[in-house]
DNA sequence: TTTAGCAATCTTTTTATTTCATTGCTAATA
DNA sequence: TATTAGCAATGAAATAAAAAGATTGCTAAA
């Protein structure tokens, strides 16, 4: 077991680096806890004992390891107030109605990156639970034409379609009739399903030209419902930069680069509601850095938000963050 | 004048510098030109006096000038062979029919952002010529509704509007007929004030609550035509981090920053058709970076792809990308 | 006009030296 | 038994000095 001494100096060391990301003395310590440096280094023997802390060399401060920022985050934390600041910069939008939800988040996270310096991601903003309210066309020059997709949740997405010219727009017309009457109220992930089962034997005795105008309509779908799905937005892409112990342009170029690939980053998707900490190597990133996310479900939209940031991140700073746009997301979207 | 040995000195220089990213020696031209070093050093003189060469210090190599560069992609530079393998790559888009001009010209940018290592960006896709053609709207549950723009050439964008409850659907329905029957046809940049002075005397007589209604509209159109103009897509933000000369971090930082502030694109935008090319303090962006940029305009439909780069950027290589993809671009959009 | 030859210049690399913060340990102290 | 003072040991970081290497500019010869 840890005592509760341990558990202060630990606590002062995961704060100090945090702030200073300069290893941590004894002498330093000191000065907050009332003991010397002599009795202070002795507790640190115990904690590097038990991995809670590190050392870069020999005659260095000592710094948290992976495991005592963990400890740190899941025993010592203690939620943060947030600045009067950092508050107002939020409500600016979370009060401007004519923002819809998805701008709101993404606004949101635009702001955190900005007032944090870390780098601040939301996934697959769009939910599953998106049902089909409409499709509509519109015929464009030529043999274009424009297939709009509407959920209820007011998502739109669009596509424009090429149509051989032996289609004619009267098969068009009755092709998205027949989608509208059969598929509307579709949850967005079935409907690819469903117009093969349902639409494609129908189709077939209306529209001679069936083959074509159902594949062009099922692809439009298909790509509708994958980019639906990874979606992934950022703020402060570049922020990693800003952090002192990215100055390895290597290292940098790493994790900009697992930021490209977004299974990487949908892979931290699945996990419990609440505010989840990841540090270091539990990210799938890499091993310098940590991510706070937690999940929103608001009328059924629902995504991930996810800041991430050195190993050396403000967590209490950032939970509290998470939670106040957690909070008041919910609460204005229907105002 | 600069005579034709000076030129071909300048040339190898350029090039070679181009390739390496290391200052040329005397020693190395030799090898290329048939002469001894010596004569070349004498050359070198030369044309450091014409302010074409510079060198880092008293005995490293010449390195090009901003000058150096300019003269080089005005006078001596080749235009290059597409390699069999580039064209390959944006062939498999320029074919891709399921595509619209936007994502085409989306997805060649990665390409070439992939292929060159530089970043590329596509300024303003669509275009001020876009005129309106249908205005829909979609109630929503609560008092949403969703306001759907397109315009003639298919760009799409939309919007969820918040309605006091006071407002009934018969008076949406009206308003919306009522744009819809009076604007429809207007330019994109102009239904702002067309709405002001056409829709808003009429709107008076038809629908009771007509302040709230026309300004929720008035305001989603403006929003709608100024993201429209402002648009800025990248590929391969951080790609300056793969250049040699950039293991300064401070440097990408700051050119990184100036990506994230879309002024100073677009600033890079009004110029004559053709390729342009602009080599250090004239890219308004910073003095180590090259930009090449072109116009497009395909059915009405306008925009610049720039490419940025080191100074030391492949400028013969990317004139003909940029070439290929303007010319491939016009020939499939119809198809 | 071109070239060989060579000292001069300046960077880069290597090696050595010093400085400094911090630890671990020992022995004294409370 | 827990705490503390004291001090040598450690190794990084900063500074200095020396050596190596590349390339030029200039001079004089071809």
């Amino acid at each position: 077991m840890i005592t509760k001494r341990q558990k202060e100096i630990l606590k002062v060391i995961v704060e100090e680096y945090i702030k200073t990301a300069k290893p941590v003395s004894s002498n330093h310590i000191c000065k907050k806890l009332k003991c010397s440096s002599a009795t202070i280094r002795n507790e640190m023997v115990t904690l590097e004992e038990l991995h809670l802390l590190e050392k870069n060399h020999f005659a260095s401060g000592r710094i948290p390891s992976e495991e005592g920022y963990k400890y740190y985050v899941d025993n010592l934390m203690k939620p943060k107030n947030m600045t009067g600041e950092d508050m107002l910069k939020l409500q600016t939008i979370f009060r401007n109605n004519s923002l819809d939800l998805t701008d709101t988040i993404k606004k949101s996270i635009e702001i955190i990156s900005e007032i944090t310096n870390y780098t601040a991601v939301v996934l697959g903003g769009a939910s599953k639970e998106n049902k089909l309210k409409k499709v509509e066309v519109v015929p464009l020059e030529d043999n274009k034409i424009l297939a709009i997709v509407i959920t209820d949740k007011g998502v739109v997405e669009h596509k424009t379609l090429y149509l051989p010219s032996a289609v004619s727009n009267e098969e068009v017309k009755k092709t998205v009739e027949l989608i509208n009457k059969l598929v509307v109220g579709t949850p967005i992930n079935e409907v690819s399903e469903k117009l093969e089962y349902e639409v494609k034997p129908i189709i077939k005795d209306y529209v001679s030209q069936y083959e074509v105008l159902y594949n062009t309509f099922y692809d439009a779908f298909h790509e509708f419902t994958t980019t639906q799905s990874d979606n992934a937005y950022f703020g402060g892409r570049t922020n990693m930069l800003k952090q002192p112990e990215f100055t390895n342009i290597d290292k940098v170029k790493e994790i900009l680069n697992k930021f490209e690939d977004k299974d990487s980053i949908s892979k931290m998707k699945e996990e419990d509601n609440g505010i989840n900490i990841y540090v270091g190597s539990e990210t799938e990133l890499t091993d310098d850095v940590s991510v706070i996310k937690t999940k929103y479900n608001i009328n059924g939209e629902e995504g991930t938000i996810a800041i991430i940031g050195p190993k050396r991140m403000e967590y209490d700073r950032v939970v509290t963050l998470l939670d106040y746009i957690k909070n008041n997301l919910g609460g204005t979207s229907g105002k």
